[in-house]
DNA sequence: CTGCCAGCCTACTTTTTGGTAAGGTCTGTT
DNA sequence: AACAGACCTTACCAAAAAGTAGGCTGGCAG
């Protein structure tokens, strides 16, 4: 059992998990890790399904956690840009095989991602 | 959006997540992975915190996803051993890279978890 | 023959998570 | 002036995940 922060984890993966558990986390990180769709709207509108609660509520956890950093563009219009920090970047080799194990997996499945890519969005 | 099973994924990294999204998953499988205690009652006793229900719930799904195999080693006196598949040794590298993360981290804020590890259980 | 340990399963409750919908500011566009 | 779009927040509710507690079979040790 390892105390930090007033919680309890079991080993260090426990500890990872603390990071980037929950439904978007990863998927929110690897994106902004993928493309460089950095706006609020943009990773919005590309993750299909998620809620604006959901975003918001999960990228201010993810900055309070130092994985994530947003830049504000502008006061007057407010824009922002969102981009992964030192510590998220350091996650990258996890970002990079997770997705390769998804389209390895959806090959098997006769599903071709890369191919056929433009076909789902 | 990707079909699969009559299920919804957003991309690659959501396939992903569908096998080793939860709490437990990961723990269990990364344990496989790198010890090899693989009786019911070893994993449970090497998972602080684990309930029966979450456990057992849990290994099912590993084995429903194939991830996990378990070989009855007995009838008489019921006795099991769980293990990684290929399947699920194929996610090798993600645990290993988990795990690490854990570990660079912890000593990042001054916890050696190797050297102190006989202190944590 | 009692109790304990392996290896589970089940019903029930609580907690966590996620979803819906609405509101709110500011700014540019028509 | 009305509307739309960027960038959120909040209140409320539903669903899913996890925890609690107990039960059950069958050996084996004392």
């Amino acid at each position: 059992m390892i105390q930090l922060n007033n919680k309890t984890y079991t080993c260090p993966v426990d500890v990872t998990l603390g990071f980037i558990g929950g439904k978007w986390k990863l998927l929110i990180l690897s994106h902004l890790h993928q493309f460089d769709r950095k706006s609020y709207s943009e990773i919005r509108d590309n993750l299909p399904g998620i809620s604006e609660k959901m975003l918001s509520q999960q990228l201010k956890e993810l900055e309070r956690d130092q994985l994530v950093e947003k830049k504000i563009l502008a006061l007057k219009p407010y824009r922002v840009e969102y981009f992964l920090s030192v510590q998220g970047k350091s996650l990258s080799p996890l970002y990079a095989f997770v997705s390769e194990w998804g389209i390895k997996y959806l090959k098997e499945q006769g599903i071709d991602y890369l191919k056929d890519q433009h076909l789902y969005k």
